[in-house]
Parts: structure tokens; C-alpha cells; sequence
DNA sequence: TATGAATGAGGATTCATTCAT
DNA sequence: AATGAATGAATCCTCATTCAT
């Protein structure tokens, strides 16, 4: 047990531990406890480190946007063209680690608490923002003004829906969603 | 002053308060409490009514769903042809009393909640398929079987979807969410 | 167990345990649980009728506050000459009620706490003033302006440190305490 | 960087932290990191040098009565007739140093805390039975035994009453107190 | 000597539920 | 039918204390 620097990894693992708890019980069932039991350690660190389950559960929100805000800046640097971009950002959107069940269980409890919690919602708004903007930008090359809007929202809806009937249903993976997004991003480009 | 025949009326009192809670606090800060409270009656009620919460939250969440099931099928019965059929069903989705901002919050908790308690799972999972089911019925008169699956998965999705965003966002009528899916349907049955 | 009205019933018994607990352990380790179990009932009890503990403290000292500006009051009415007053004052914060042992530590309690919490803070200053008021009344009849104010400090201070003394070292009765300050004050009239 | 000989500047360190905290926010939210984080510390520390907080609150008030005794008996030296020994002690109880708000907030909390705690206990009545000893020495050489006595209890719960007060209501300087206890002396001496 | 990581007992509070009236 | 008094388990959080470094 080493007893210095370990700030940085009880953050990591204390958030990797609200992920788990929530993708298995629910935000409305995770606890301190549950949390800090599945991280192997004590529930006052919790405490200790975020101050409080709140805020823990804000860096949890946090990290997980961060994370698919990494990996989509990192693939659309490599896209040449507009329409690699959008693929890459619905690549991004269903690539195994953002949809593990566990990852998108936790953003449906995300979803549900963030209306009626301020810091919650002001990460949300920051996210959705971000996915309109970058798939508006790269459909203006496309089409015109009013349907680049049109469709940015509604693949911005879909592949929020997709996500939210894979942690619902389970009947979905990464590959298909993929499919049903990219033939409705064609289908709107030929029309 | 004993009452006769108030069961109807506290049940339907009791399941508009707890969409009304949810509406305001969200599931997780929905209680007893703010139900009975809501509804003008004492918190003791609901456990006369409905046996506990839980049993409170099924069956507003199947209401709910009864009464978009009702729309549905009330518009369903109305079109003549496959295209209209899809149309009323994108519209019921959209229609003022379902996108209500109440009623689409409380949707956003029982989402959340539902993948961890069985009861919600099978109301969830019920809605799922007929609306799925509805959608590819239609759709198959239109598309080949495969593509007809796959428009069906994506309108599906964009519907909730589009009610999630709403619901995050609050910058969505049921009139823009309607051009939405409506243009989606279009450059697919068009492609 | 009667399970009507219970409200001023309730409230008595919680706010005589506070001072029972606070006489035995002092505030500090007069907890939610010493008090409900001193009263026989749930500590959920507490806020279910108070709110939570520190509206019970405040409403603690309120009601000690109360009882002892009573019987001042009371015995005020029946005292013909300043003289006769000032006695009944003294006589009053020296009484076998306010005097009790219990009491006396309740107060030590919350004389600690004021300064550090605003609604006790001023339920303090009211007392301060009340007292001080009442003695400054009737000395001025019998003293110059200054002196007056002067011995009314005097007294007032003398009267909170022969409390202090007797819950501090319990070696002393309120027939002492009361000749103590009669001997002062009988001084300072006859200078 | 080891360090020798710093275990009396660390002591005086924390207990001066001490009484700061105690005085800022009383005993009730004085707590090892309150206290650690005034003297600009570890929590760690006040367990190796002083064993656990409860030995560092004893050692605070321990200080703080040897503080004050110091006072005392070097004035008392130096004070020629009874009379001038009176005003010594007197004088001593309303210098600045004791009359620090911070410090006087500080005794209100050990006053509070004394009868639960025979460690404060025991310091407490050594100091008041001082106190006392002390104006009954000198008051024996100019008024009888019983009154010598009663005057002797009564500056006593003088002295604590105005402190009592400038911590309560603040509205006190020592010049002031100085003045009203020397008004009673000097009334009881020529009654 | 000194740190700060870590613990776990104990605190106030919330809440679904029960039940006498 | 309806109330609201009452419970007690569960939750978040605080805090003195311990201990590896």
C-alpha cells in the first residue's frame, strides 16, 4: 500500500467505480457504498478526494465526456473530407468502449438527473453543443444551410437514440447502430 | 363522510401528481411525499391505493404508455395508406400532450430506471416492440425487407431521440421534431 | 397510544429530553439519538416535528427563555416599590425551577453555542436585554443615571456568574445565590 | 530536514491555534483540522505531539490558567496593602490579554464542556477555588469572616459573569468591567 | 519530525411504510 | 375512505485516529 501520490489513482478509480455501479444498479441505486465498495476502499475517501458523492458524480460525467471528446478530435483529425468526418464522428459515437453497456447504462442516469441538477446540465448542454456543432460544420460543406441544420439534429437524435435503446433493449451493438446511422446520413446526402 | 367510487378518481389524482413530480424534481427526488402532496392528499393514500411506490410508478408509467398506445392506434385507424400510417405515427409521438416537457421528463426517469427493475422492463420493453413492430409493418409495404428493418430501427431510435433531446435541451418543438423524422422518412423511402 | 394531537404533546416531551440530555452530557454530546431514546420516542420523530435539531435547540432555549420571562412577569405584577421589584428579579433567576441543576447546565450549553449561531445568537441578545431593561427601570428610581446603568451591569453579570459558578462547581444553592446578590445590591443602594 | 528542540514550538503552535479556533467557531467545530490547518500543519501532528485532541484541549486551558496565574501572582507581588491586592486580581481578570475576545470565547467553551469532562473539571475548580482563596485572603483582612466570605463569592461570580457577557454581547470593554467589579468592592467595603 | 492517505464509527437526515383513529 | 403519527433502515457526511512513508 503505497501512501503517496495516490491522489490521481483513487480519482480514476473511484470514478471507473461510479461507472460500474451505475451501469449495474442504476444512479438511483448507487450509493457511497456501493461505490466506494467497488472500488476496494473505505467510503469516507470519497470525501477525501471529491468532497462529496455529488461532485464525484459530476467528475464521473466529466471524464466520460472527455473521453469521447478525445477519441472524436483524434479521428476527425485524420478525416479528410466532410463526409469522412461524419462517419468518423458516428464511428466515434459507436466504437466498443463508448458503447460498453455499463458506459451507456451510466449516461441514461446522466440523462435523467441532469434537468433537475445544475452542474449535470451544464456538461450536458456543453456535449450536445459540441456533436451539433461538429456534424453542422462538416454537412454545410454538403447541403444546403437549412437541411445541414435539419440533419445535424436528427443525427445527433439518432445516435442518441441509439444509445438509449441499446442500454434499454440490448438488442443493438456498435456495428448495426453504426449501419442504420451512416444509411440515414446517405439517404439524406442523395436526396 | 365516507366516500364511494373515489378509487378512479385518487388513482388518476395519484398517477398526474407523480408525472408532475417527475416533471419537476425528476425520479430520483420524487417521494411519497411530493406525490401526496401534489396530489392534495395524505401520504398514507398511496399505500391504501396502490400497495407502495413502486407499484405507483407502474402504473403511471403505464399509463403512460396507454395513452400514447390509444393515440396511436385512434390515428392508425384513420390512414389509408402505408406512408400516411407512418406519418400518424411520427405524429402521435410529437403530438402537444406526449411532448409535453412533464411528460417527457417523466419518460427520461422511467428510462433510467427501468434496466434495473423488471416491472418498468416489461412495460419498457413492450412499448419497444409495438412501436417497432407498428413502423416495420408499414415499412415493409415500402422497402425491401432488410432496408425496411433497418428504417424501422432508425425512426425508432430518432423518436426517442428527438424526445430525449427535447427533453435535455428544451430548444425543440413537437412541430420541428416532427420535419425532423418526417425528412428522414422521406430520403429513405426516396433513396 | 392515542394517534391524534399529538403535536403539543410531542413537542413538550422532545424539548424537556433536550434539556434533560444537555443537563446530563452537555450540547456537545447531546445527539438526535440521546434525545429521542431520553423521550421514548424515533429520532425520525424530531423532524418529523422540528424539522431537524437545531430548530429543536432554538426552540430548547426559547422555551426556557419564556418559562423564566414568565415568571418575572409574574412576580414583577405583585411588587409595590423598586425595591420590592429588584428583589422579585433576583429572586426569580434564583428560583428552585430555574435553578435546577439541569438547567443551569442547558444554558452553560448555550452560551457556548451563540456567538456561533445566529438563532440562538439573538434569542441571547433578547434575554441580555430584557434583563438588563428591567433592572436598569427600577434602579433608576433609586439611583443616579450612571450608577444605575453601572450596578445594573453588575447585577445582571453577577446573576449569569452565580449560575456559571453553580453549574460549574455545584457548590452552591440558590439561598445562597440569592443573599450573594441581595448583599450587592443592598451595598451599592445604601453607598 | 530533521529538526531538533521543535517540540515546544509546535506545542505553543497548536495551542495558540487552539484558542483561535475556538474562538472563530467555537468548541462544537473546533476539530483536529481546524486547528491543524490554523497553525499551518498536518492533523497528524497534534496526535504526536500531544497524543489525541482531547489531551490538546486540556493543555489549551492549562495554558491558558497558568497565563492568567502568572499575571496574578506577579501583581500580587507587587501590591503593598489587601486593598491593592484586591484591585490586582481584578485588574488581572479585565487586562487585555484576558480579555482577548478570542480568549474569553475559548473559556465559554471549556466552561461549557468542564462538567462532562473531568480533566477540564479538575482544572476548572483548582482555578475557581484560586480565585476564590485568593479574594478571600485579602477580604478577611478587612470585613468579618461571613461577609468576607459572601464578598469573596460574590466578586468571584462577578468576574465570570462580565466575562460571560463581553463574550455574549460583546458591548464590554475591560476598562468597563474593571469599573462596575471595583464599584461593588469598594460598596461592600464601606457598607 | 512530519505528512496526508485511509479508516470506520457515529452524526443528522430522509423516506417508504405501517397503523390507530 | 382518509389521516398523519410514528418507525427504523438507509444515506451522506464528519471526524478523531492510525500508519506507511
Amino acid at each position: 500500500m503505497p501512501k503517496v501520490g495516490m491522489e490521481p489513482i483513487r480519482r480514476r478509480q473511484l470514478i471507473e467505480a461510479t461507472i460500474a455501479s451505475m451501469g449495474e444498479r442504476g444512479l438511483a441505486d448507487t450509493t457511497v457504498q456501493t461505490i466506494s465498495r467497488g472500488a476496494g476502499v473505505s467510503p469516507g475517501i470519497i470525501h477525501h478526494y471529491f468532497g462529496g458523492k455529488d461532485e464525484l458524480l459530476a467528475a464521473t460525467m466529466r471524464s466520460m465526456l472527455e473521453q469521447l471528446r478525445a477519441d472524436v478530435t483524434e479521428r476527425l483529425a485524420a478525416a479528410g473530407s466532410p463526409r469522412a468526418r461524419l462517419e468518423a464522428i458516428i464511428d466515434c459515437n459507436f466504437a466498443e468502449a463508448q458503447f460498453d453497456p455499463r458506459v451507456v447504462s451510466a449516461w441514461l442516469g446522466f440523462w435523467a438527473q441532469s434537468p433537475h441538477n445544475p452542474a449535470l446540465a451544464r456538461l450536458q448542454r456543453i456535449n450536445a453543443r459540441r456533436l451539433h456543432s461538429n456534424l453542422r460544420h462538416s454537412l454545410r460543406a454538403l447541403l444546403p444551410l437549412e437541411r445541414a441544420e435539419r440533419v445535424a439534429s436528427g443525427l445527433a437524435a439518432m445516435i442518441d437514440g441509439l444509445w438509449l435503446r441499446s442500454a434499454l433493449t440490448g438488442a443493438m451493438d456498435g456495428r448495426e447502430a453504426r449501419a442504420v446511422a451512416l444509411s440515414y446520413l446517405d439517404a439524406e446526402l442523395n436526396a
